[in-house]
DNA sequence: GCTTGTATTAAACGATTGTTTGAATGTCAA
DNA sequence: TTGACATTCAAACAATCGTTTAATACAAGC
């Protein structure tokens, strides 16, 4: 045998296909024998391992989701690190941002996944949306608060910072997000080429707004 | 009797309810039973008026959201307008749009539900995203385009000019599809005054976004 | 060998799912 | 009053739901 698959556990084979179940139909769209059959395994093996469908998917987020957040936020970290002394900080920030979570680490499958579990907890918060908060969005906003702040003005208010970031964030999440729309009105697919397109749009037209905030009147 | 409630006919009620439970489940999270047990009816009206869940679900966008989409771009249109010869028109363009949705002419409640439903239809699309497309998003990113086409140089390509719509519509979107995650980190409720403070973030923020587009370096 | 603990299985559990049925009710014209 | 039609209702339908059970298989330690 020239390759070894690396047979996984069932418990581990389980979390993979529930991940991608609950991505494409939601909580209560997916079945357990759905993701059991899926998993090569026996119904009973859910109410074994996870104690409930519903632990399940809690455990889905714990260790599937927070694992793949904190790779992105990894690799934008490093991006803005090499980024370096940039003319424009705040467009290198945006660039590094976008780049990390349309292009970066993850596999193409993956993000995929990664965006409809998040934005269903965006507009559905389960008891998962804790962690949500607290590994992905505390963070990174803390993180990009703390970096406008320091772009800008000793003055500026931190209502406005937050409010910054949010629209970058929006921006970049809505077009991973929507990429059946996105797609569709296009007609380009995400691939290389149209990836590096967006990223590029992204930090051009975040640096424009934010850079206008700098300068511009308050709201 | 001082006011006539002006009872509806019970498809009316299981309509309405159906749209509030399907925006806040969706689809698979609600049951036959829930919804005309909320439109105090028989579980049986729901296959006798509309066929079957599904058709009901799909009866759900085509009278009672399509609607909702036309009194929205009926405000943001007489918005525009009444913007007339604004010195900025790319700026008065993304006000009026903001406001149309984030403050426009629907209730609380229903822009709650709206957002909801859209949000699920773009991250998981059903037979509905038909709809929403064709009535919301076509139309709507149509006329973004046309218009900024004429505030720019001739020679802007039409890819960048949908990038830039897209831009604008995410940043709308995002500000009103992920109010529990801001409202959450702001620590502010969408009453008024915040709501009015996010639209005049917007504006600003994507006019120049926007402008800067029209000085830029072409991406 | 035997024991102990973990993992897997087929089968069944009661509850709930969307849908159908057939009788009862209401309404309005002839 | 009669007949025709639309609507509502309790009851039942088969199918499927998440979960539990009890038996079995398999390993490692003694």
């Amino acid at each position: 045998m020239i390759k070894i698959p690396k047979e996984e556990d069932a418990r581990d084979r389980i979390l993979d296909e529930a991940e991608i179940l609950f991505a494409q139909k939601g909580f209560a769209g997916v079945t357990v024998r759905e993701i059991t059959s899926a998993a090569r395994t026996n119904v009973a093996a859910v109410n074994y391992h996870f104690g409930s469908k519903k632990d399940l998917y809690l455990e889905v987020f714990r260790q599937r989701w927070v694992a793949r957040v904190k790779r992105v936020q990894q690799f934008f970290l490093a991006r803005l690190e090499a980024a370096g002394q940039d003319d424009n900080p705040e467009k290198a920030f945006a660039r590094a941002l976008a780049e990390a979570i349309l292009a970066g680490p993850l596999k193409d499958e993956e993000r995929l996944l990664h965006a409809q579990l998040i934005g269903r907890e965006m507009t559905q918060p389960t008891e998962a949306f804790a962690l949500v908060v607290e590994h992905a969005f505390k963070p990174m906003l803390d993180l990009c608060v703390d970096y406008f702040s320091k772009t800008r003005p000793a003055d500026a208010d931190r209502l406005t910072l937050t409010l910054d970031s949010f629209s970058l964030f929006g921006m970049i999440i809505y077009f991973n997000l929507a990429r059946p729309v996105i797609s569709h009105v296009t007609g380009r697919t995400y691939d290389k080429d149209f990836t590096e397109h967006l990223v590029e749009h992204i930090a051009q037209f975040a640096a424009n707004g934010l850079a206008g905030r700098r300068a511009g009147e308050k709201t």
